[in-house]
DNA sequence: ATTGATATTGAAAAATTTATAATTTATTAT
DNA sequence: ATAATAAATTATAAATTTTTCAATATCAAT
């Protein structure tokens, strides 16, 4: 990870589908190289090239943030556990009131019951959920500051 | 919003940068067709094309969630001053023990400091903040399912 | 300095995107 | 129902981008 690559997931952050042609000319190297580059760092999980929506957008789904305290013993178990479901977009760990963020979203209040019932509950290590159902988004953007080489 | 928004938008939430012939053949519609779509699905706001990096792999960011308890009048104000803020990247109303969750991503501990003295007090309405750091995101995924015509 | 490994470049071919006019489909008013 | 209008889709060609690959350059270790 150099100055280059920052520049390139700069660039991409803002508009995922800007030709590589462009982003080459305009940071002084050749399209080979922007493109080996982003090829590099997709294949090792750095950066990610997706369509995204606003889910409110798209129907009336439900979208559900949970904070869990878990038993620390069992939190690789946990985290394991619920990565595996597919309707678990976000799972993170962290300081405070939880130790795990999760969100999920499901095209309907049943699917979600489904999935709170059948695959989250059923988690052995979980010892307390609250749930908070999303009900708009106002914000949802994906270029935060990446840094740069000389900031680290 | 019909059947064939809703599968040019599957295609890309799982690569943004699939070629708009490759969805065109596999939908059985026309390149201009689809180009007018993701154009038309871009301008609407419903869908946005974007690299989406693990902060925690472009160097050590401060990645922050809040729950906020605001009051009720005020919520639009608070929601439009967070959504001012650079380093907010996400609000969302919920129901249940916040009525706002926001998170912060900034490079440094310093800037996340700056943003919540500066930027965050500062905002009249929050009754309370209870703050999370993220240590760790274990899944990031945006593929969720975006239904259909036929399940609305 | 030399070797080996890795990354970048340049140039041509393949593929995709873009633009535009014609056609089809859908919508509205009569 | 029918005609008129609007909107979306298609087909095609030109412009641009992506891809490929051999040659060159860069870097790190000996």
């Amino acid at each position: 990870m150099d100055e280059l690559d920052f520049d390139i997931i700069k660039r991409l952050q803002t508009d995922g589908r800007t030709s590589y042609t462009d982003i080459s000319e305009e940071l002084g190297v050749t399209v080979g190289t922007v493109r080996n580059r982003v090829q590099r760092l997709i294949e090792n999980q750095i950066l990610k090239i997706v369509g995204v929506v606003n889910p409110f957008k798209t129907g009336s789904p439900s979208v559900t943030i949970f904070g869990m305290k878990v038993r620390h013993q069992k939190l690789d178990h946990v985290i394991k556990k619920l990565v595996a479901i597919p309707e678990v977009r976000f799972v993170a760990a962290a300081t405070g009131v939880y130790d795990l963020y999760v969100e999920v979203i499901t095209s309907s209040n049943e699917e979600l019951y489904r999935v709170m019932k059948n695959g989250i509950s059923a988690i052995d290590g979980i010892e307390s959920i609250e749930s908070s159902l999303i009900l708009e988004i106002f914000k949802q953007s994906y270029d935060w500051d990446v840094g740069s080489q000389s900031s680290q």
